[in-house]
DNA sequence: ACATCATTCAATTACTTAATTGAATGATAG
DNA sequence: CTATCATTCAATTAAGTAATTGAATGATGT
């Protein structure tokens, strides 16, 4: 049916991409990859999804255009193809979000006052840490730190929080963040630093997201 | 499968919109719709499709909260939710454009003389009408224009150009556009414009990046 | 060259989606 | 309240997509 009405054409492209989105695995691995690149086995991984089907997954992704691949040895790290993708996705997200009830309940239900965790927006959060008014502290795994991370984080992987309590200023406000805005790890660690008598609030979105405003990063700090 | 964790639930949310933005037909219905409501046998004409396929098809659209419907009579009319659908949109075609070789064969193949028509930037047009450098044409069908164009403009649809060049200066350039960058309307018109002896370029996008910039509209001009 | 490991390919099965047809709704005009 | 018109619904058929399995590729180290 590829008609030869080059508008149609146009469209049947645009469709093709789209299709591509519209698998809820193909978008946890985007979002995975919005991280940084990755092999085949630790996406399949990460997502919980047998190699081989990741693999598909991905080589969708490829033809779609919203990734590329680069071997290194016997692996093959595939990455997203430019920032576009992420910007997209974002866009994907605040239809869904401003449109879909469904999507309401179910941030609502699970990400726990969510409101009252008063998140920190990308300027103000500059601002802050202008003025030395916030340490920030990035709850991802190491990993992903090592990656690239927002300068002058120090990277408390979440589920090293409790005993790394020390580290943190009592008085001064603790900012958290991690991959984006329904990462659940930032909620997380706010909700755990508050119950322990600490001024915490997350940061709004992710470290995608700063990335992709074209804000500094910094990678591999000095190990631990 | 919906599982239960809330993450995958997300995805599957935003998954779901993405499927229905994945069909060539939708992406027109959207394209037709971004230009102002219209009903559903108006819709099945222009797109080509069955009524009842049509009907569907908006019907899709609407459970995705992409559109909404209105009542009037024995007809329903259908519309954009908001503006956000049209940004997705927006970068769903960046990305694919960037993205596909195909598209840029579909586009390169029939856009003719694509970069020597020079289009006009929004920002740039603004100056040159302040300075009453351009006169605009609006080369969509009456019943579009009326439903909103930008200020100023004169309605002059492609199927009554030819005789209608009168109403044209032939020296001071003239500035066409459509119904967005990949309508044709506004591309014949400038192709014919210039082979007439006129200076005539196009605006790069068309009525609807206009109206979802913010920039101000005028509706229903006067008379013939 | 051989064994190993990461990834891809191919084939099967279960499931989803699109177009078409004709009947059913629901508002309006006579 | 009946006829008409726009739209939707329901059922069918054809086509496309996803997960799974096991075999095939292709790079590496011995």
């Amino acid at each position: 049916m590829s008609s030869e009405n080059p508008k149609r054409m146009l469209f049947e492209q645009f469709a093709a991409v789209a299709r591509t989105l519209g698998n809820g695995h193909r978008l946890e691995l985007l979002e995975l990859l919005a991280q940084g690149e990755r092999s085949v086995e630790r996406l399949a991984d990460l997502s919980g999804l047998a190699i081989a089907n990741a693999s598909q997954h991905l080589q969708n992704l490829r033809r779609a255009g919203l990734v590329t691949t680069r071997r290194e040895g016997k692996r093959i790290f595939y990455r997203l193809s430019d920032e576009t993708v992420v910007s997209l996705l974002g866009s994907l997200r605040k239809v869904a979000e401003r449109n879909l009830a469904e999507v309401e309940r179910v941030v609502a239900g699970y990400f726990r006052e969510r409101d009252a965790l008063e998140p920190v927006t990308r300027p103000e959060l500059i601002r802050r840490m202008r003025r030395g008014l916030a340490t920030v502290i990035d709850v991802r795994p190491q990993e992903e730190f090592a990656a690239g991370h927002i300068p002058g984080a120090i990277n408390v992987p979440l589920k090293d929080l409790a005993r790394r309590l020390k580290e943190l200023p009592s008085t001064k406000e603790v900012v958290a963040y991690c991959r984006g805005p329904y990462c659940v790890l930032s909620y997380e660690a706010v909700w755990a630093l508050r119950h322990r008598g600490f001024k915490a609030r997350r940061l709004e979105d992710g470290y995608p997201e700063w990335k992709m405003a074209g804000l500094p990063v910094e990678l591999q700090s000095a190990g631990s």
